[in-house]
Formats: C-alpha cells, sequence, structure tokens
DNA sequence: ACATCATTGTTTCCAATGGCTACATTCGAG
DNA sequence: CTCGAATGTAGCCATTGGAAACAATGATGT
C-alpha cells in the first residue's frame, strides 16, 4: 500500500534520491540497450520525473556517462580485491584469479567497459582517473609481488602490468564485439595468464 | 575553375558520386570529431546537398558506419600486408613489423577503431565480417609461418593468433583512452612483441 | 514559530537530428 | 524518344539535449 508519504500512488514533490535512482536506471539501460541507446528523457520518464529534473544532479548527458565509468571502475576494482582475496598463495594462481574476474567484469558490462575505457570522459575528471587507477593499481601491485618473489622479471613493473592488462582487455574486446566466440572466453584467458607467466618469467642468467 | 559541368557554381542536380564523397567527409569527420558527433544532416551539409539525400546512398545512420568500418579493416588490412612486404626475414622483426603497423594504424586511428571493434554492425553485416577477417587472417598466417619455422609452438594456432592481436589492441586502446601516454607506445609494443615470443614459444622437451 | 534562502522539480521553449513520404530531375536502356 | 529506374529535394514528425523561468519543499538562523 502507499506509504504515508505517497498518498494515493502520488510521488512526493521531491523524488528522495534521483541521483542514486537515475544511476541505478542507467546502469540497467546501458547493459540492455547500450550507451548510445542511453537517453536522459527516457530514464526520466521511467522515474517518472520531469525530463529537466535529471538535469539538477548531472549537468549533462556526458556528466551522467562519467558518473557510469567512475562506479564501474569501482565495481571492477571491488571483483579484483574479492578475487585476490579468495586465491590461495600461488602466484600463478592469483594472477589467473585476477585476470578471470575482470574477463568476466568485461564481459558481462560491455557497454560500461567500453564507457570506461573510451576515454571520452571530461578533461577534469580527476575522480574517474582515481578509481581506474585505483583498479589499474591492483594489477600493478600483484606484477611487483610477482617480482618479490623472483617469479617475474624485474624491471619496469607498471610496462609489465599494462601489457597483461592490456591483453586481457584486447580479449573481452574481441568477445564483446562479437570477434571471437564467448565461450572461448576462458579457455582464452588460460592460455594468455600461460604465455604471460611465460613471457614475462626471469631471464636465465 | 567551374568545369563545364558545373557553371556559376552550380553544383548539377546529380553529385555523380555522393557515396564516396559522403564516406570521405564521414572518415574525416571521424577522425576529428568522433562517431558520436558524426551527423548525417552535416555532412549533407557540408558536401551541399539536402538532407535527405545521403538515404538514397546508406538506408541508415548505421549503414554508413557500417561502411566506415569496413573500409578500416580494408585500409588495415592493407597496412598489415606492406608492413610484411617490407619486413626482412627474421620471423621476429616479421611480427615487430605487423604489430607495430597495427599499433600505429590504431592509434591513428582511434575512433575507427573503436567502430571497427564495437561490433555494433547489423546482423547481416557479412561485408565487415570478410573485411575483418581477411586482415585478421594475416595473423593468423603469421602465427602459422612462426609454428612452421619452429620458433612458436604449435597448437591452435587462432588461439596464439587472438592473443597477439588482443594484447596489440588493448595496448591501443589505452593509448587512446589516454588510460597510457602515446609515447610509450613504441616501447610497450616492443615490449609485448618480446614477451609473446618468449611465451608462445616451443617448451623444450 | 517563522521568515528566508538553497535545493530540487516542473513547464515551456528551442535547435538539431534521424527518419519518412511525396515529389522533381536526370540518366539510360530499349 | 519514351519510359522506368536512379538520384536528389522539400517538408513533415517524433525525439532528444539543453536552457530559462517558475514552483514546491527543506533547512537554517533568529
Amino acid at each position: 500500500m502507499a506509504g504515508v508519504t505517497e498518498p494515493a500512488g502520488q510521488r512526493p514533490y521531491h523524488h528522495g534520491n534521483l541521483r542514486s535512482a537515475i544511476l541505478e536506471a542507467a546502469a540497467r539501460h546501458l547493459r540492455e540497450h547500450g550507451a548510445d541507446q542511453l537517453s536522459l528523457r527516457d530514464l526520466a520518464r521511467e522515474i517518472g520525473v520531469s525530463h529537466a529534473a535529471p538535469r539538477r544532479h548531472f549537468t549533462d548527458r556526458q556528466a551522467l556517462l562519467d558518473a557510469l565509468a567512475e562506479t564501474g571502475f569501482v565495481q571492477l576494482g571491488g571483483a579484483l580485491r574479492t578475487s585476490l582475496a579468495e586465491a590461495g598463495d600461488s602466484f600463478a594462481a592469483r594472477v589467473h584469479n585476477a585476470v578471470s574476474a575482470f574477463a568476466h567484469f568485461a564481459t558481462e558490462n560491455a557497454a560500461l567497459l567500453e564507457l570506461m575505457n573510451s576515454g571520452k570522459h571530461r578533461p577534469g575528471a580527476t575522480r574517474i582517473v582515481d578509481a581506474a587507477e585505483a583498479a589499474f593499481g591492483q594489477m600493478v601491485e600483484l606484477i611487483k609481488e610477482g617480482q618479490e618473489h623472483g617469479v617475474l622479471e624485474r624491471g619496469d613493473t607498471e610496462r609489465i602490468g599494462i601489457i597483461l592488462y592490456a591483453t586481457v582487455q584486447g580479449i573481452t574486446t574481441m568477445v564483446n564485439g562479437g570477434m571471437v566466440d564467448a565461450e572461448k572466453l576462458d579457455e582464452l584467458v588460460e592460455a594468455a595468464v600461460e604465455h604471460f607467466l611465460r613471457g614475462a618469467r626471469p631471464r636465465v642468467r
């Protein structure tokens, strides 16, 4: 039944937390219809507010997309974090877990991922950059770990991290773009990790 | 001076080859302003034709984007072809050349690349798929070459090709997205190739 | 309590876009 | 030379993002 503040199905003048409602709806639309089809007015209609209301929370369509990208990086960071927490001690297993987590996040949130690395965000969108670095930083940490354990070659840690990150990122892009069958994802991830570990292990002297 | 068929600055009723004119203008706009900003009416205005004229050549905005993606794959294929033709005999050098060619094409045509692997094309866009496979096939051929020379491990050729392709693709995505400084491109490509060759070389028995 | 100001929504308007239909001009095959 | 097929044009519509002026609500200080 309608709450006290919502008599006869009427929404009170103030929504309460429009911002998060918009973000939620936007995330769903993003997943279901892609970023191109995401319309501010559509969201407003769905939520039941006037089409100009969202403007109070997102100055721009781009601002909304930026916010989505930011939360995307936060989510990705979380996924990586738990994947690493659940992993055992074996470095290979840790890498595999992290990469696999990334791959699944990326393929289950294709449109979001595209948004995240489209780099179209506002010049001053430091929040996105921060969130991205927080997520990416875990990969770098992981590499550092491998280097300290003597399983990975020394040298520019970030560069090695970029290569690992890029490889997974590329695989998911191909899957998301339909160039590669989605069923091959796990198999590819596994092969990529193995290649990586072999390619980046210390040279025998 | 105005040609015979173009008296007093007047364009004849029929443009002559509107289709290619549109493609050209679209390619330029794509490069300069990205796919999002690409407007059919804008192109029509620029070319000096009515806003509905492009419709005779591209049923849809998407159809135009599809066509752009297709030519993109053709261009990429060409770039790979010449890069391989110019390479020496050393397998490592051949891989490096091809990968480098890809990387530069991808970073110099960021928006186009995004379009190419966005996978948003029409379900029945076989031409795109064909063009893509023609380009991608060269990578697979290259891998096969390495396998026959005993420089790369045997096993699923396509899978190995995908990993190589994905790695470069990922690197360029990061560069294009601003996550990585563009100046690091060559250095990254080199490292990636080296990692790849070490990671995919035959295991000693 | 109450006046006042900042938030948050609403309404109304505008320009631009993609897309559609009916119509005009030109080209080319028979 | 005629007539149908291509190719362009003009005008219309719905939708969108965005801006401005106005309305309702919430919060704050006295």
